[in-house]
RNA sequence: GGAGGGGUUCCCGAGUGGUCAAAGGGAGCAGACUGUAAAUCUGCCGGCGAAGCCUACGGAGGUUCAAAUCCUCCCCCCUCCA
């Protein structure tokens, strides 16, 4: 039914940033079916949007019949990849890691479909925790040239800063998991972000000296926005994938407040809909382009999320935001409600005791309490500021008493700035 | 191992006894302008309901009415020498 090779689709959708055999991979990709892997760093207990591309990168390659592998690096993460750091990482424990490594495998399996081989979940703390240091330094060590290592780009910024041996001998791992993955399970092809592309080369080398065999790699680009702002980070932090610490809610606001100039940057990658679509929709100008903002947020919750989530955060953006209605001729292929229909439900609520409410509550305290504001210093200033609203108007006074008389159905609306909405439910 | 230079608030970075919750920049928040965009301008930007108090300048002690600033020991980083 697809005429398009994985290659074709990355390329075109802004995935390749650099490959090491423009032909042979092109090939590859479209006469056979290959093994390829993508390494995921344990570091936190869940994903967030800087692994999107590498995520949807993998979802390509899967819809496109050939077999991914996810590793998640349970067993590199004990060392820390210095690759574009500055300051050497915190040294986790291995019970932190593994947490994680659980949960990020996890999380992976909403992406990506595991059932009957295809696709592997893997994590290298199976086969590196268990290396003999002299075996591998006579094995591997051997292939390595120190004069090479030092000119890699990846360790030009820490040459500078300083970096220790555990972290200088991350390339060795990484390319011995490459190695591992073509000898053991024939993965023929290693992705990463750009960052990455040091230590993929590192592992190609490697693999030709002990088994004389090719492989290849492919980096995606490292994506800022246009405007040069770091990709994930809102007024709340880092926008993770995991509905607990990022909510569907918050998710697709994130998306919707992609700058104008990234939005048909972002559909491509961050969306599986048609590119024809995602063109016909550059035409689009000023506000109208608000409509693309809103398929893109809504495609990038349902991948994430799941359709029903995608369609509350949706609904509460109708409703907090005025959010119009996407026009039918525009991404046909979106399942984005086209209707006016609002369910508000998917709004931050938080709930209060109609008793707790009885007196009232000063304005700065509810405002705290609603996790709007982190203090109540912040609080106050916010109200001073004028940046605080309740049911829509303005709260002037810090210590204004909101209480059960403003409730109304039961729901006192609280507004931080413009975009900040949480309800409070009277229980 | 020796000599020198460093570790400051979310980040970068100034500060070498009181006027320091700590210059400046970035990030962030709010206001104006807008399209839930960008840019720009303005205000805010440790906590506690104010005075004031508490917490904070790598760690532990000490000197002093008073310490980010002085002394001692320790930890970590950088540069040069070995």
């Amino acid at each position: 039914m697809n005429e398009k090779s994985a290659y074709d689709i990355l390329y075109e959708r802004g995935f390749v940033e650099q490959i090491t055999d423009e032909e042979p991979i092109r090939r590859l990709l479209k006469d056979e079916t290959v093994t390829c892997y993508i390494g995921f760093d344990p570091t936190a207990a869940s994903l967030h949007i800087g692994s999107l591309v590498p995520i949807m990168s993998l979802m390509h390659m899967q819809r496109c019949g050939h077999r991914v592998i996810a590793l998640v690096g349970g067993g590199t993460a004990l060392i820390g990849d210095p690759s574009g750091k500055t300051e050497m990482r915190r040294i986790m424990t291995r019970d932190e890691i593994d947490g994680n490594a659980e949960a990020i495998k996890k999380q992976l399996s909403q992406y990506i479909n595991f059932e009957e081989g295809k696709a592997l979940l893997l994590n290298n703390a199976d086969w590196l925790a268990q290396l003999n240091y002299v075996e591998f330094l006579r094995d591997i060590g051997r292939c390595f040239s120190v004069n090479r290592m030092l000119a890699a780009e990846s360790y030009k910024m820490r040459l500078e800063k300083g970096l220790n041996f555990i972290e200088f001998n991350y390339m060795l791992l990484q390319s011995y998991d490459f190695y591992y993955l073509s000898k053991h399970y024939d993965c023929v092809l290693q992705m990463g972000g750009n960052d990455q592309w040091g230590n993929i080369v590192a592992g190609i080398d490697l693999t030709r000296r002990l088994e004389e065999k090719k492989i290849y790699g492919m980096t995606f680009p490292l994506l800022v926005t246009s405007q040069g702002h770091k990709m994930g980070k809102t007024e709340k932090g880092t926008v993770w994938l995991e509905a607990e610490l990022t909510s569907p809610y918050d998710y697709f606001q994130y998306w919707i407040n992609t700058e104008d100039a990234d939005v048909g940057k972002f559909l491509a990658l961050f969306s599986l809909l048609p590119m024809e679509e995602i063109e016909e929709s550059g035409k689009l100008m000023d506000s109208e382009l608000n409509m693309a903002k809103a398929v893109l947020a809504f495609e990038a919750t349902r991948i994430t999320h799941g359709e029903d989530a995608a369609v509350a955060a949706w609904g509460a953006a109708v409703n907090n935001f005025g959010l119009r209605p996407v026009r039918p001729d525009l991404f046909p292929s979106s399942t984005i409600p086209r209707t006016n229909a609002t369910d508000a439900s998917a709004i931050p609520t938080v709930e209060k005791a109609r008793g707790e409410l009885g007196e009232g509550i000063s304005a700065f305290e509810l405002f705290h309490d609603a996790g709007l504001c982190k203090s109540r210093g912040e609080a106050r200033r916010l109200i001073t500021q004028g940046g605080a609203y309740v049911n829509g108007r303005q709260v002037t006074v810090f210590d204004e008493k909101i209480g059960n008389d403003d409730a109304e159905d039961g729901v006192i609306r609280l507004r931080k700035g413009k975009k900040q909405h949480v309800l409070i439910r009277v229980v």
